[in-house]
DNA sequence: ACCTGAACACCGTTCAAGT
DNA sequence: ACCTGAACACCGTTCAAGT
């Protein structure tokens, strides 16, 4: 009666070479914008590409070599301004806003090029456009090096704090709640939090233009105090 | 012959209300500073308390409920100036380096903190404290919200930078691969980076030299151009 | 060579049970 | 009430096997 038939035979051989690391690394990348970097998972990767879980493993060693791979892609696509302007400071910005904007529209950037060792040709030629343009600037040898990992370090500081912060207030009535625990406080211990509760919780005060306010002021500090004399 | 005792008896019942809150959210920093976050786990932090991996459940929620107490408790450690200085500039200074402290003493500080809405007495006194200084130091309302904005943001990005860095850098041999790698660089395509690389590798970059370098920097050109006059 | 499922050693958490 | 192990639904990866 009962024939030896498979109970589950879900998927269909995928057809030969139908697999290839450029196909890979853009279902990675998909995933790993629409549902973040926790949820990357191989099993939800090979399951986008139709294929069973260790398809993905004939053309990576693994998890940690495909998320390498994406890191190294999301590097190039950084839109860098033309170079050669006369003022370098200007320029100097235009980076660091690129940098900025890879990090905010690929928030799982942040936790793949974190941890690693930057270990590509697009990084080391970002690194010395920056310590040229610093140097152009007029600033020394030392200070240019500082100057240059401080403005990594506000970019890269901004773009976790505003990934983190818009993720939390996308949830429904988060930010009416938000809104009614400062307006809770009492103003005589925190007079200063009460006071200034509609600028923090401004519109303006969230994505480009809060990150361009800190950048300006860290450039007019860094670059020193004659700005446009 | 064979008597039916267990195989495998490893651990006694453990005695009752040898188990508290305290006693886990100890175990649980503990092994956070030691492992790091994404090393840290249910079983291990049961294990460390000597007690079954379910035994924790009586006290908290899960690990989001433990995570999110260790973090109540880290902001509760930050050494804060006594306050009531007569310039604001250097207590906000102050203030800062505070806060850099925690992220890089408790590297897992930032995984635990990061994410979250900050609803602890402490967080609120800290961003009050930091508006109030702001105000006093001369900047408008607007300007003191976005200012408190740029200064966590470059704080929190600095110790991430950093502690990334060092736990890189640690590994045997790191540095000197490091040193090669940049040294084998073309220096005509990448002329600004290979004239830098000892400033660049030069241990005062690390550390705290590095945070008060650009925090430094970004008070300036944040409170005004104006300094010491 | 490329792709497969089964299996292994993990993970957080639910559950029914012991004391 | 507090603590227990077994079990469930996950995870990355190893392995032997199919084509």
């Amino acid at each position: 009666m009962s024939v030896t038939q498979p109970v589950r035979p879900p998927r269909r051989r995928a057809p030969r070479n139908s697999l290839n690391p450029d196909r890979i690394l853009d279902a990675a990348l998909t995933l790993l914008d629409r549902d973040g970097a926790e949820a990357f998972t191989m099993r939800g990767l090979a399951q986008q590409l139709g294929v069973g879980t260790m398809a993905v493993y004939s053309h990576f060693r693994g998890k940690d070599e495909i998320s390498d791979a994406v890191a190294q892609r999301l590097l190039d696509t950084i839109e860098l301004p033309p170079g050669g302007s006369e003022d370098p400071e200007s320029e100097l910005r235009e980076v660091c806003v690129g940098v900025y904007r890879l990090f905010t529209e690929h928030p799982s950037a942040l936790e793949l090029l974190a941890g690693r060792p930057l270990r590509g040709d697009d990084a080391i030629a970002l690194i010395d456009r920056m310590l040229g343009l610093l140097r152009r600037a007029g600033l020394g040898r030392a200070d240019a090096a500082h100057a240059h990992v401080a403005l990594m370090q506000y970019t890269v500081g901004s773009a976790l704090w505003n990934t983190r912060r818009a993720r939390a207030l996308c949830q429904e009535g988060a930010r009416e709640r938000v809104r009614a625990r400062i307006a809770a406080l009492p103003s005589d211990t925190y007079p200063s939090l009460v006071a200034l509760a509609p600028e923090l919780l401004c519109q303006k005060s969230e994505g480009t233009g809060q990150f361009e306010y800190g950048l300006d002021g860290l450039l007019r500090g860094l670059l020193g105090g004659t700005p446009q004399v």
